[in-house]
DNA sequence: GTCTATATGACGATAGAC
DNA sequence: GTCTATCGTCATATAGAC
């Protein structure tokens, strides 16, 4: 067994529990948040963490990167688990609802992600948007399909209404509060009853 | 002439340049941005900010309610302009157009407010509270009314929904880009197909 | 690998000249 | 009112012991 990232070293799992310190950390304070509030969360002294980084950014942009990948996981296997008979449209809201999900279902990570991309620096913005970019070309296949289909609203912008939603599923992790009105499921059938119907009673 | 709100001194216009300078810093930066940055753009010194603000959480909080305000006012004043024919659903229809241009529309203030909302320290966030409260509340008026009237569909949670909307509308700070595709215009018209009749064309 | 201790550098904030 | 100069604080990052 030569499988290198597989090997589970008493270093990668400290990496692991960093990360998920921070996460934790950045979803609460956002991205102002402190080194040394982080190590106390992984029950270590802040110096100790440059053994496992090199710097703040680089842990910041660890963070973001599982933040996307995460929601993305989640997004395409509630997407594959569709029977391969489900319309385009069928895709695209088990998307929506697996991603409001993935928000709000305490994935810290989506959650951090959500929170800091709005005062990123500018390089770390800019290495951080290449994995926005190929998640968002996920997303607009998806649309693509969908509108090829004939299932969208003729008139929608796909890649403004791409963004709406964007904009609506992760604000979620600013103002959802488990247990307090919605479920979380409940939470994301209102987000595709509201993106796929709209609000309004009369058509 | 003693009134003091409406004198214009050299103190209160200094004072407005440091507040548009901040809101744009703030908007482009975020939350971490730096005060002689800010200084630098309204033409001063770092230090010389002092004489007119206490502190940078001052001034933050100073251009978060002004953030807030200036959105409130346009959407008022939109809504105001309204017929008194209009329905509560046509009510709530122009607060989303108008939300959503006062956030593109070039309104430092609003975008900043926007962008900086997620980072703020524990005391900024509880201060900042109160006005989003209300402003809140203005709308909870709208999507009662609307509900009332039997203009929503029914199943539709008016918080959820109002939150969701909020998300999309906001972050749109994030990645409209005038002159690249839609107009303002053309956005806000995508926000209110979407929010009122979604995106799907098979009812 | 994690610690303590310290270097380094930023930034917010203050004091006093002008 | 704004400047220059400086203080104090705090956070990132490094060095070296254990």
């Amino acid at each position: 067994m030569v499988d290198v990232a597989a090997r589970e070293t008493k270093s990668t799992r400290t990496r692991q529990r960093i990360l998920d310190a921070a996460a934790e950390v950045f979803s609460e304070q956002g991205y102002p948040a402190r080194l040394s509030d982080i190590a106390d969360r992984a029950g270590m002294k802040a110096g100790s963490l440059y053994y496992h980084f090199d710097s703040r950014e680089d842990l910041v942009a660890e963070v973001l990167r599982l933040g996307i990948e995460g929601s993305w996981e989640q997004v395409a296997a509630a997407v594959g688990r569709l029977p391969s008979t489900a319309t385009p449209l069928q895709r695209l809201e088990a998307a929506v609802r697996a991603h409001t999900l993935s928000i709000v279902g305490r994935s810290a990570y989506a959650t951090a992600q959500a929170r800091i991309v709005g005062s990123l620096p500018p390089d770390l913005a800019r290495a951080h948007r290449k994995d926005q970019r190929a998640y968002g070309e996920y997303w607009r296949d998806l649309f693509d399909a969908a509108q090829r289909a004939g299932q969208l609203k003729s008139g929608v912008d796909t890649f403004a209404a791409q963004m709406l939603a964007f904009g609506a599923m992760n604000w979620t992790s600013e103002w959802f509060q488990a247990g307090r009105g919605l479920t979380p499921e409940q939470l994301a059938d209102q987000a595709v009853m509201l993106f796929f119907g709209g609000v309004a009673s009369l058509p």
